[in-house]
DNA sequence: CATAAACCTTTACGTAACGTGAAGGTCAAG
DNA sequence: CTTGACCTTCACGTTACGTAAAGGTTTATG
């Protein structure tokens, strides 16, 4: 199947003027031009056009999709299962966004105490998703995790102090984690003081403690490679092991 | 409690460039300037930037914002609510853009067969929203419903034949519920054949008939009076007949 | 008490991703 | 054979800010 710009433009739902500028950013150029100029697109340009709809929807400014699609690594499976991802997160802060809506009504009302801070939290995760993903790859490879911690942690309305004290709280459980790990005992009080401090650690920035939240992370670090590597690195095993002294804390796990 | 626009801005995740064009385009004005011109903002700007924040959210242009908040009869509370469901309806399209990925992932495999129309009717229905936010209200009350279904019609790739088509099987449907609604009996074949006519001309909209969104559909027929004046204006106890004669049709009610 | 750091101010030009004509060539239908 | 619906390339306009620049104010600290 043949298009024009128009029919192409009119399949996608997007302008003429809009492929024009893709053709001439290099993003979508046509398969072919014919005899009298006319831009002629194929098959694999409604693909990548359609590929190039859902970086669009994720907010990816298009210079970093031609960086990507022009990339000879680009992997189009690959690239669909991550836009899924994504998606699913947008999808989890809009939740949120929503639940805070229905908050703000009940606080308009007098029904529902409501501090300024968790008026604007449901925004800041898009922020701080953002944040990661123009800068977090990057700069996480480059300058190591603290940086983009940092950032986050400012995004997140965090004093300099409360980020500093956030610091000494980690390397306590570090500590915690490096003394209780080689006993190989997650309910020992030492491993149950680990837990504990890793609770305290996150409420610096989570907005309200759950223990079927702070359950799930700690079966999520273990799952994530970026996160157990993050805790075996103090301590080979690490994540495993506040993994399991987690979920004891939180009661999901018996002794 | 008070705050300068370093304050508000780190609060609400915005930049201080932000408020500041705020309001210079009389978006957000601050409560008070001191006496060093010092933007000073109180609780009702926060609440506003609030409200300006889930507007920007739905991707209501600046303008409108201004618009709408500046009229003496904004409403903070049904604010809030339109936006509730606006966000709603924003996590459905997400939720069928996350369906469109998956479904194009089976299709790069090979697992599934997908027209290109398909792969870009999640994203569709987004411009269709917008055209509606942008248009709809101001245009439907102007100009009628034609102009806005005809446009939303060429959004969705109809041919203007499709379009025609579709007008006409439309004429049928109301001569159809004019001829059945006064036996009273939504069982009736005149009225199944109503019932049946809906759904050819649902199809020419809908990306795929099931019987429990018709049924749906036939629901909000009555529960949503912009419809249910639609229906209403055929004749009289239109909308209700409507619906139960779906509702029989799909075997949600039984006769 | 000074002085530097961390705020704030206005002014003004830069930017991304197109929208919107203008001026003109191409193509299918009647 | 012409009319209307396409297409082409300039080229300037728009929105919602980002980003210095140049300077005044407030606050923390030696």
């Amino acid at each position: 199947m043949e298009y024009t710009i128009g029919k192409l433009a009119q399949l996608a739902g997007v302008s003429p003027r809009t492929l024009r500028y893709y053709d001439e950013i290099n993003l979508l150029k046509p398969a072919k031009v014919n005899g009298s100029g006319y831009r002629i697109y194929g098959q694999e340009e409604v693909d990548r056009l359609q590929q190039i709809l859902f970086f669009r929807e994720l907010d990816v400014d298009l210079e970093t999709i031609v960086a990507i699609m022009n990339d000879p690594n680009f992997d189009k499976e690959q690239a669909l299962q991550k836009h899924h991802s994504k998606l699913v997160e947008k999808r989890n802060r809009l939740d949120k966004l929503i639940v805070t809506v229905e908050k703000s009504i009940a606080n308009l009302k007098g029904e529902y105490p409501m501090e300024n801070k968790e008026k604007f939290a449901a925004f800041k995760e898009n922020l701080i998703a953002e944040n990661e993903r123009k800068y977090g790859e990057e700069i996480r490879n480059k300058y190591g995790n603290k940086v983009v911690d940092a950032s986050n942690a400012k995004l997140r309305g965090m004093s300099e102090d409360d980020y500093a004290a956030m610091q000494a709280l980690e390397k306590e459980l570090f500590d915690l984690i490096k003394q209780a790990c080689p006993t190989g005992d997650p309910s020992s009080s030492l491993a149950q003081k680990a837990a504990e401090k890793h609770k305290e650690w996150l409420m610096y920035s989570w907005p309200e403690y759950s223990e079927e939240a702070h359950a799930g992370l700690a079966e999520m670090y273990v799952a994530d490679e970026r996160f157990k590597a993050y805790y075996d690195k103090v301590i080979d095993g690490g994540a495993e092991f506040l993994r399991d002294a987690i979920l004891i804390f939180t009661g999901k796990k018996a002794i």
